[in-house]
RNA sequence: GGGCGGUUAGCUCAGUUGGUUAGAGCGCCUCCCUUACAAGGAGGAGGUCACAGGUUCGAGUCCUGUACCGCCCA
């Protein structure tokens, strides 16, 4: 039984949510079902990749869609291919991000999280998790993922926290996890370290103040008067001249430092100078690190507050204030300016040292500040106690995976940008002053101050014995928790787990190239660390998604609603966004999402679904669907070898990760074939009585079933809602999304027939050229002569089809060898084969002659051109096969010259 | 400062071992509501593939340099 009734138009609300809550029903998302139903064996291959889990921050936009329709592309195509197939889901807390989303609206109502407290704040966090994590998932299944829903993670689920604790105290015992005060970035709105990757320059214009500090010399031994006086420096002799950005750092500057190669100054090294406001004796020195070029050749050091400093304070063994709090405030050590804001500060700074004539000059000065991430705020670089993991040695043991080809990333010149970073990777700050993640997995003694880390809360000091114990009151860095993604969601570290054993190491991470650093070179470390295995064999990364005019889209956009995944599926369907994400770029490139792409996708989609609608409307229903290999007609065994063709093409495109190829091909195979040619040329039996209907629409219905086959990883909905209303007897299985892969029949590639097929639609498009040249109506039927040379037998058997595609008069079509051509008709001469078009009255010869010079001219160019390359070096050096192309291509042109000539000949 | 990517039709983009006269969608022009489809059909116009050299029988494709746009790292 056949539902040969299919709705006029193709309408996406009519099956997308339907469809997707049966598969889910059905368990075809599941490894279990694709075993159960014999399409895959627990012996055979396993195809399995984990969702890069997303943040639940916020919703997710378009870069997310753009993931997950390459997920589930790669994922449909493995299951139809047979591999036991998993596609993991699952979410991120996303420590700061979502921290910062939920303080940004608690602010709203006036209260900040410390208020709130620690309890009561994660309390709001969960609901907030809570909400978007629906919403995420809601916005997945409309994108038609099959993902095992069953198997969903999220970072702090308790199997996953002991995943993280795990690996924190394994790193830990190893000795490359470490506790100490080093200068971190240090986000004053967020109170936490973040690390170097969390840092943003942001280009900026600002200003170089010039400063002087005065020396200490003999006949200056100090200040004058009060600091903001006027008269502070009075007497003072010598001076040493710098540039700074940052005036409020000069609180906690601890020397002066110039090239030990700087003639300039070498008379200072070695002196002290006084450092203002602060009052502090401070070394003049002499560092390599120092640029003589820069400025005065000075400069001021803050080991506390810049990481060049800090280098140099090490080298010097200089102190290293913190003028600073966690707020960004002047902290105590800054003398008179203590409790000042860091920006008002640097004010009072300027003012006061113009007061005090030791402000040489401002100049305007473009130069780029670190920002936060997650919230911009400008970073303060500052020396804070944090725990840092030791890397280099995990990144050398990543590095060597993909060296070996372990793993390989995809494109190929993102492997370099991994080795570049990975090459000078520091130590990675993994604390975070926050409340929202994994607590840090390690108790202060208050008896022996030991440190105790340990999976399990311990009850006792590891050290002394004693209860006194107090947990570290920072989180993990999110990326920590992200990195073991692909084996704590699967199991670890039960290494017994069934689903680690069988699915793990994974086959694929697919990401946008932007978080390489962040999380795939995380991944590859402490996946090799942990299971002694790469976590996956192949990173497919692919390009960022923005809008038409190229801007990277973002929440701040105006007009965003416009790139919610949900509205794009409400007005254009759900395949047709996945179809355009999946084909308009190419891996790794930016993409530029185009209305006008997302229509003409969605109008495939109704394409598709009109020529079924014209198949099954043919269907009788139990008709015998079987093909009859010896009653093919040319356009059937056209388009079957054009169907093996494609099945070969399509699949080894899969196979090398070229998506966006396959699918167009299938695209201009169902419009540009199948539609455009078969369905039309089909119609002739169809329409006639006495023909052979069978054959025909066997045909029909097998390239279609394929066809459809090889479509759904692109647009899963509409193919599968097609492939349930074809005739059980085409289909094999109970669903298209556990249907097999197509596989080309090779006894069904049939060269010469596309090759005859070939020149037939090419006499079809001459002759319509010919009607549109001379404005004849489009329907109207009008009579022929073609001399088919050697492919008569081929017009003559295909009269009927030619007719109806050219619109010609059947009555009155001759077909011969051979034939005396008309006075008063126009010519059409496709290689050996030439159509005449009687067209009594509207042909006008001279015009016809001019027409056909034109034509022979052409043809004479490039038979010329075509002679020239194979009388020349080309013959001897090209490549055999090739040569043999041109020359049969020379001597189709040659046909073609004769058939115009002696066209020309005959009209005189 | 170092590295990478892009520059192809009016617009948005394909073009993977170098091989016909460089393709698609949209837009544009002419015609058509022909019994799958006007979200459609038929025909057509439109490109010295950023620029300059080079390698090669042959270059959009490989090499060198230049310009502009963008990204990453420091």
């Amino acid at each position: 039984m056949t539902e040969n009734t299919l709705a006029k138009v193709y309408d996406p609300h009519e099956h997308e949510e339907r469809l997707y809550a049966w598969w889910e029903r059905e368990g075809y998302f599941k490894p279990e079902k694709q075993i159960e139903l014999g399409r895959a064996s627990k012996d055979g291959p396993r195809w399995c990749i984990t969702m890069p889990p997303p943040n639940v921050t916020g919703a997710l936009h378009l870069g997310h869609a753009m993931t997950a329709a390459v997920e589930d592309l790669m994922t449909r195509y493995y299951r139809m291919q047979g591999f036991e197939t998993l596609f993991l889901p699952g979410s991120d807390h996303a420590g700061i991000a979502t921290q910062n989303v939920v303080e940004r609206e608690l602010r709203k109502e006036g209260l900040t999280r410390h208020e709130l407290g620690r309890v009561a704040f994660i309390e709001h966090v969960w609901e907030w998790k809570g909400v978007y994590h629906n919403r995420i998932t809601i916005q997945h299944k409309r994108l038609g993922v099959s993902c095992d829903w069953e198997r969903e993670r999220f970072t702090l689920d308790e199997d996953l926290s002991l995943a993280v604790r795990t690996a924190f105290v394994r790193l830990f015992e190893k000795g490359l996890i470490h506790r100490g005060a080093y200068l971190v970035n240090w986000c004053p709105r967020c109170e936490s370290a973040i690390s170097d990757l969390e840092v943003e320059p942001e280009e900026r214009d600002s200003h170089l103040w010039h400063i002087r500090y005065p020396v200490l010399t003999e006949d200056w031994q100090g200040p004058q008067g009060e600091w903001g006086s006027g008269e502070w420096a009075m007497g003072a002799t010598t001076f040493i001249q710098m540039a700074t950005t940052r005036p409020e750092t000069i609180l906690g500057d601890t020397a002066v430092a110039v090239n030990p190669r700087d003639a300039r100054w070498q008379h200072l090294v070695g002196r002290r100078a006084l450092l203002p406001a602060i009052e502090r004796p401070i070394p003049i020195i002499a560092d390599d690190a120092v640029e003589p070029e820069f400025g005065t050749g000075a400069v001021k050091v803050t080991p506390a507050h810049d990481p060049t400093d800090n280098e140099i304070g090490i080298r010097h063994n200089l102190e290293a204030p913190d003028v600073m709090t966690d707020t960004g405030h002047m902290s105590d050590l800054a003398g008179p300016y203590a409790g000042l804001e860091r920006f008002e500060c640097r004010s009072r700074v300027v003012a006061d040292f113009e007061k005090e004539g030791l402000l040489v000059k401002i100049e305007p000065y473009h130069h780029a500040v670190g920002t936060c991430q997650r919230c911009a705020t400008d970073i303060e670089p500052r020396i804070s106690t944090q725990w840092f993991v030791d890397v280099k040695p995990l990144a050398e043991a990543a590095m060597a995976a993909v060296r070996s080809g372990e793993t390989t990333i995809i494109p190929e010149r993102e492997e370099r940008r991994f080795f570049q970073w990975m090459e000078a990777i520091r130590p990675w700050c993994i604390s975070r002053q926050l409340w929202w993640g994994h607590r840090i997995p390690v108790w202060y003694c208050d008896a022996c101050g030991g440190l105790t880390s340990s999976v399990e809360d311990p009850a006792t000091c590891a050290h002394c014995g004693s209860a006194a114990l107090r947990q570290d009151e920072d989180v993990l860095d999110t990326w920590f928790s992200s990195g073991l993604w692909p084996f704590s969601t699967l199991g670890w570290p039960n290494t017994d787990a069934p689903d680690l054993r069988r699915f793990y190491p994974t086959d694929v991470r697919e990401t946008g190239y932007d978080i390489l650093f962040f999380w795939v070179a995380r991944e590859m470390m402490l996946g090799i660390e942990m299971t002694g295995h790469s976590p996956y064999e192949t990173v497919y990364l692919h390009g960022l998604v923005r809008n038409e005019a190229g801007k990277k889209i973002s929440k701040s956009m105006e007009n965003i609603d416009e790139y919610d995944p949900l509205n794009i599926i409400d007005r254009y369907g759900s395949d047709a966004l996945r179809y355009t994400l999946l084909t308009s770029s190419t891996p790794g490139l930016d993409m530029n999402l185009d209305p006008r792409r997302l229509e003409s996708a969605r109008n495939f989609t109704n394409k598709i679904w009109q020529a079924a609608r014209f198949v099954l409307s043919n269907v009788a229903d139990g008709a015998d669907t079987r093909i009859d290999v010896q009653a093919l007609a040319l356009p059937d065994r056209w388009i079957l070898s054009r169907l093996a063709h494609l099945t070969q093409s399509v699949t080894h495109l899969f196979d090398t990760y070229q998506y966006g190829e396959a699918g167009r091909q299938v695209h201009d195979f169902l419009w540009g074939e199948y539609c455009d040619w078969y369905i039309e040329a089909t119609k002739v039996r169809l329409y006639d009585e006495a023909a052979d209907k069978g054959t025909p629409l066997a045909v029909l219905l097998h390239v279609l079933e394929a066809a459809l086959r090889l479509l759904h990883p692109f647009m899963p909905y509409v193919t599968e809602a097609l492939w349930q209303a074809l005739p059980e007897a085409v289909r094999d299985g109970e669903a298209l999304i556990v249907a097999p892969w197509p596989k080309a029949d090779p006894a069904l590639i049939d060269e010469r027939a596309e090759a005859e097929m070939g020149v037939l639609m090419e006499v079809v498009r001459a002759i319509r050229n010919l009607r549109a040249e001379h404005d004849v109506t489009p329907g109207k039927r009008i009579p022929a002569l073609i001399a088919g040379g050697d492919l008569a037998g081929v017009f003559s058997a295909q009269r009927a089809e030619v007719c109806a595609l050219a619109k010609l008069d059947a009555t009155a079509l001759v077909v011969e060898a051979t034939l005396e051509p008309p006075e008063q008709a126009a010519t059409a001469v496709v290689g050996d084969v030439v159509a005449y078009l009687p067209l009594a009255g509207m042909v006008d010869l001279d015009a016809e002659r001019e027409r056909l010079q034109k034509e022979l001219d052409d043809v004479a160019a490039r038979i010329a051109r075509s002679e020239g390359l194979l009388a020349g070096d080309f013959a001897q050096k090209a490549p055999p096969p090739i040569v043999q192309r041109e020359r049969d291509r020379l001597a189709e042109l040659q046909a073609n010259r004769a058939q115009l000539e002696e066209r020309l000949a005959g009209l005189g």
